[in-house]
DNA sequence: AAAATTTATGAAATCGGTTTCTGTTTGGGA
DNA sequence: TCCCAAACAGAAACCGATTTCATAAATTTT
């Protein structure tokens, strides 16, 4: 390995000015830093980042934390998009990812520790946040935001799910549908604003509404039981799923039952990703911006790291309404 | 930051002792070692793996690279299965799992200077392999391995592709299928391993056989882009996709243009991931073991570190044959 | 009981950088 | 021409571990 120390032989400089220069302090004139510069060319210079990081305090290394029941993990496909697009504005600033581990096996440990072990800069968390050991992630002194989350410890960034919820729900009750069941996700922030706004668009014209019923994210199987169950009890007109997967599965389940759609049942979901516009009919959806908050959650965490930023904020990114051939209005 | 000389302090054993004890080495009396353990417990010791990968070469980190057209990346649905389970198994064995960059921008930088920097013990690399940057990586002295695969330079694990693909279309064959339109993904080792088989079993029967169109895996746009085109061309009586993905986009084409599946055209597909399940209806496949393939990526590339394991083999994981609702027999 | 091993422990060097602090030049102002 | 401040370069300490080698203690052999 070529270390710092070749490269003060080969250019004739002390190791200290070497450093100066190739991290471009003041007090190395610039001859000297070309000089150093040419040299590490030459010899193929590459720094160690581990021996900087023991000593500078800092790795340039960010983790990112899935916690998401086991069958999911990395593959919840709304927040790998969402990680590429953080992964693509962090590493443009220099930065590296470093997947963190539930670690549920011998070597367990505490989030906490791993990332002290690793010295990690900062910390992204995606999925649920109620288990302790996610908390205790959030009040050590890591750098840490999160999607989804509205917990007062770390920032959060998310979607306005109310507001497009409830939009959502007032057009389909403008379009004519009265019994619309919402099969939600599993309890959390999230959830509760999409089924506040749901309530809200039926109180605003003063309508009767279904119960809601609590299905899971990313469960297709789940929804297509659920919807199984459901529909021939309730008899919606619109079913609202709760992400592109999971309706998936519900629509399946309701050509099982022999409906089409949107001629015997309207569909709507949550995502929009591009598993809704490649599904026939294509699915009228509240389409988040995965792009558009992964780089709200990037832009955020590297305003902490470097700039000391500590304001705990929800940071709201729009998402967009989308209205396609898989909801039609009724005659009404 | 307690550090191991805080430790050291605590138990009253010198450094050089302490580390021996927390790394099990022998020289260590078992009741020196349970006193500096009960210490660590008691300060809450977390070692530093960045002054550990410094002193001792290793990092029991691991890269992975993501080589994909910039749209794709980390979204690759069929990769993130593979790599979830890979990390699940290499995350057991205490390794972490750094995301290695294509670095596009300024800090642009070779993948070999970067798992240098980072001192990685050993790369996965996933998707294309034809690029410079990627092939230096390869002949490098780092450990590495890859899926799909063949090259030579380092170990790979695929799919029994040939095989399947042969299988696949035989049994098409069989139900009288004649007119079979195989749209490929992009030339590399995989495709032609697929074409290989199509035609073989065409060669087999002695039958006629339709030109392979070269289209794109991930690509459901010009998937449906290209049946549009070809399917009135050619008047194929099965279509088989690269992906789900793109047999999906197919499929909404077929639809389109007033056909349905499987009565007016049968469809085939790869991969055979989540998203052919919950279609409708569900895609006959050559279902690629992901889980299997992450094992055996992860098995072999620790053999590789841990056991210095320098054979470079090409793994198969068998594939699964899944014939369901997408195809019918047509009448002979 | 003395000598030869074996076992347990610690001192000190090392990994490859960064940073502080000191000393030497250099240039500008008087 | 002389003095002082600013600019530049380097010596040495340090970050937190591991590892080699020397030494002391315990055990076995003769």
């Amino acid at each position: 390995m070529v270390t710092i120390y070749d490269l003060s032989q080969e250019s004739g400089f002390s190791p200290s000015t070497v450093s100066k220069a190739l991290n471009n302090y003041s007090g190395v004139n610039a001859s000297t830093r070309e000089k150093i510069l040419q040299a590490a060319k030459k010899i193929g210079y590459t720094p160690n980042a581990n021996a900087r990081a023991l000593k500078a305090k800092f790795s340039q290394n960010l983790g990112v934390l899935f916690y998401l029941r086991n069958s999911l993990d990395l593959t919840h496909y709304f927040f790998i998009q969402v990680l590429n697009e953080f992964k693509r504005l962090t590493e443009s600033r220099g930065y590296d990812i470093t997947l963190l581990s539930k670690g549920e096996d011998a070597g367990a440990q505490a989030f906490v520790k791993h990332c002290h072990m690793r010295q990690l800069d900062g910390v992204l968390i995606l999925g649920d946040y109620t288990s302790d050991l996610v908390q205790e992630l959030m009040i050590s002194d890591i750098p840490c935001v999160a999607i989804d989350y509205a917990g007062g410890l770390i920032p959060g960034v998310t979607s306005d799910n109310y507001e497009k919820t409830r939009e959502l729900v007032s057009r389909l009750i403008g379009m004519g549908h009265e019994r619309i069941l919402f099969l939600t996700g599993e309890f959390n922030f999230v959830t509760e604003e999409r089924k506040r706004g749901y309530a809200d668009a039926f109180r605003e014209v003063n309508k009767e509404r279904l119960p809601c019923v609590e299905a899971r994210y990313y469960d297709a199987d789940l929804s297509a039981e659920y919807t199984e169950k459901y529909y021939p009890a309730l008899k919606p007109t619109a079913i609202i799923y709760p992400d592109d997967f999971s309706a998936t599965g519900g629509v399946n389940a309701l050509r099982g039952m022999g409906l089409s759609i949107p001629d015997d049942v309207s569909v709507a979901t949550f995502d929009g990703g591009v598993l809704s516009r490649v599904t026939s009919p294509t699915l009228t959806c509240v389409r988040q911006n995965a792009e558009g908050i992964g780089r709200a959650l990037a832009t955020k965490l590297l305003a902490m790291i470097e700039n000391g930023d500590d304001k705990i904020e929800q940071i709201v990114v729009e998402a967009q309404l989308q209205f396609t051939e898989s909801c039609r209005r009724l005659k009404v």
